[in-house]
DNA sequence: AATACTACTGCCATTTTTTGGCAGTATAGC
DNA sequence: GCTATACTGCCAAAAAATGGCAGTAGTATT
């Protein structure tokens, strides 16, 4: 294994670990001495992984992603870029940063002949959709899903009526004029569509909801097919 | 310089030629042996590099690129896959496809918890939209853009007058809902913007145009800014 | 057909990089 | 104070990378 290659390793390793783990073990696992071990995380550090290491502990990786390098032709860097871009001028407060700084990030790595490709743009049109909640409120939502965490929901449904519910969140969909989020209501003991910008508020509960994120996806996901096609048996 | 390091300047310096271009050459401009270059060559095309050598002529690189190793944090990663799906869902084919190609190939790297944050979706909201042109011609745009050249367009307008022209592409914007060239019409000594649903047929010309694609894109950008300055000044 | 130029391979001695071990410092938690 | 751990400097040993050379084969030019 040639070096730059057992440094991806390492980080998938750390990426196993929600607990600080010691050098030792990592050593043990990548089957070098401590000592390297001590090198290659160094030099991990100086690439800009954000691994923290303390004295009496050991090592945790934050949350983030080291892309490993990736060949792409001109034009799935154009379709990158497109959607980089369409995503800041659509996104959430948060998402819409995180899609600026990835594309800078990108563009910065960037040759010039490549970056001359870059001929397409994703324009908004009108005004930013309003969110009712704080900017911070999707970030919650978020939150929540990834740690698959029940919410308690405050939400005004289209007609004006309010309700409290808890459900399971488990996607957000992305759409030019609206987001939406997707949950299991707890109460109608079914999938429901939230728009975000009736939500009245969020609250994150410590409950775990029993099922996993992904299977809720995919259940949802057959379920919306199977309402379509019965959608256009009744058509024809 | 470390050999890692060494792959990626090669495949840079490579990216500057447009011809072929000698192993020889390479070896002096990276200061290295022929035998090494050899070595190197080969060990980026084992990486998927789309080098091709031939004997007799040199070496030539398609049009690719090739992203280093960057670090991304979970919602940047969430802000990227996202609007690659937003782009494999609106984008014309080939770009389409190119951003399937592209979110698989970024999938296949990440590890399996980066993977269950993925937790956005883009949905197509009514049927794709219709381009005249058969799926090729976006294509041929984009060509024209990258190689800025000046094309010979066979337009019908929203009223349908036609009409025929010869105009300087510089870019594409993408909508929900549509898509429209924006190029410097040789005829009307201007801007202008068409609907490439509304585009019979395109034909790209031996002509490169004058100035610089972007150059044209940031006089535009300047002139539909005031634009919409003056629109506003009206209304108040 | 001859020539020049080039890609590409195998072999091997030389050079450079990487590695592992050891000794030592520093910090956190108990 | 004790233990577990991060982290550093030094150096010899091991491994990887390098450069040179000789040779094969394909392409273009003359």
């Amino acid at each position: 294994m040639t070096r730059t290659e057992r440094l991806l390793t390492l980080l998938q390793v750390l990426r196993t670990y929600r607990h600080p783990v010691s050098g030792q073990r990592l050593a043990e696992r990548l089957n070098i001495s401590l000592r390297t071990l001590y090198r290659d995380i160094a030099t991990l550090q100086a690439q800009g992984a954000e691994i923290e290491g303390e004295a009496g502990i050991g090592y945790i990786l934050k949350p983030s992603f080291f892309l490993p390098p990736l060949m792409f032709s001109q034009i799935e860097i154009d379709a990158l870029l497109l959607g980089t871009r369409w995503v800041s001028q659509y996104g959430d407060e948060p998402l819409s940063k995180a899609a600026t700084d990835a594309l800078s990030k990108i563009i910065e790595v960037l040759p010039i002949n490549i970056k001359n490709g870059m001929n397409t743009f994703a324009l908004r049109v009108g005004p930013p959709m309003q969110e009712s909640l704080t900017k911070e409120n999707l970030t919650i939502l978020r939150e929540a899903i990834r740690g698959q965490k029940k919410i308690h929901l405050n939400y005004q449904s289209q007609e004006g009526k309010r309700s409290q519910r808890i459900v399971w969140p488990f996607t957000i969909g992305y759409f030019t004029d609206g987001r939406i989020l997707v949950a299991w209501c707890e109460k109608q003991r079914d999938y429901r569509h939230f728009n975000t910008s009736r939500i009245i508020s969020a609250e994150i509960l410590n409950d775990r909801y029993p099922r996993s994120r992904d299977n809720l996806f995919r259940e949802w996901q057959a379920a919306q097919l199977s309402k379509s096609s019965r959608k256009l048996a009744r058509k024809n």
